[in-house]
DNA sequence: GCCCAGGTATAAA
DNA sequence: TTTATACATGGG
């Protein structure tokens, strides 16, 4: 990886396995707006742009102190992703064909609070839905940053009612984001706690918030922890198998196929007697 | 109108 | 422990 900045605009070349709307467009975040192939978004409370050109990766609105301290870990840059999808595509002709499928998904690495709000926001609904919700969420409760806002922090949330969310228009789940703002403000919820706490525990820690369940848990310790041991191998996989086989639609089949390379790559390092 | 959408809480078997 | 149902909202 090469990275240098030039006028306004940090370049990164020799990243492999990055395609933009791959990564942004799959169903892991749902703030990413896209504007003549280049992709805006806050993160971090950060307003930046990426774009491609000529191969290489370009960021615009970033140092390149920024670079080193937020976005180089944000877009996962540092983990191979080819030599991931190389091991698995030996492996399994099944995950050989994940990988072909998802091979420019990289799994980001997004802020605690939002993933929690996110996910909490998905459940029993639909990606275009969740994300005007979540847009509507940080236009009315967020600080504007560049041409967006940031998300709302839990602080904030912890006093909001579910009256003063009806504007969001987020039905039951308003109770739910409450409940988790209250809980991750006071403490109760430490996602620094969560990080090298027992799985078990973690997913237990994070379910004493109403409206977290298991899937809420997992897709907070995967995308926001990148505690890769989250991913329930069983289940994912047999999801993985029967859309791969079922004709499923290749855009909510993606986030499988990159979830499971990542994934997959570690358990079986992991397991290495599974290694052929 | 009816069905469904990347779940979860709740009550009941 | 497992299984059924409601839940707010909006699009097809």
């Amino acid at each position: 990886m090469k990275v240098y900045q030039r006028k306004e605009r940090i370049y990164i070349e020799d990243v492999f396995n990055f395609d933009l709307g791959q990564t942004f467009d799959c169903g892991q975040c749902f703030r990413w707006e896209e504007n003549n192939g280049v992709y805006s978004a806050v993160a971090f409370g950060k307003f930046i742009k990426v774009g491609k050109e000529n191969n290489r990766i370009f960021l615009e609105n970033s140092s390149l102190e920024d670079f080193n301290n937020i976005w180089k870990f944000y877009f996962d840059l540092e983990t191979d992703y080819r030599l991931i999808g190389q091991s698995l595509s030996n492996l399994n002709p099944v995950l050989k064909r994940a990988y072909e499928f998802g091979s420019g998904i990289r799994i980001l690495k997004q802020e605690p609070w939002e993933v929690v709000c996110s996910f909490i926001i998905s459940q029993n609904n639909n990606i275009p839905r969740i994300k005007k919700i979540i847009s509507r969420f940080c236009e009315n409760f967020g600080e504007p940053v560049g041409d967006l806002f940031t998300f709302p922090s839990a602080d904030r949330v912890s006093t909001l009612s579910e009256n003063d969310l009806l504007v969001i228009r987020s039905g039951f789940r308003a109770k739910y984001i409450i409940d988790a703002a209250k809980k991750v403000s006071s403490g109760a919820i430490d996602f620094c706690a969560l990080e090298n706490m027992p799985l078990e525990d973690a997913i237990k820690s994070l379910k004493i918030v109403n409206g977290i369940g298991n899937k809420v848990a997992t897709c907070v310790l995967l995308y926001a922890l990148h505690r890769l041991d989250a991913f329930p191998i069983d289940v994912w996989m047999k999801k993985i198998m029967d859309k791969m086989f079922s004709g499923e639609s290749p855009k909510f089949f993606g986030i499988y196929a990159g979830v499971a390379q990542q994934y997959l790559y570690h358990y079986f390092r992991a397991n290495s007697n599974l290694l052929s």
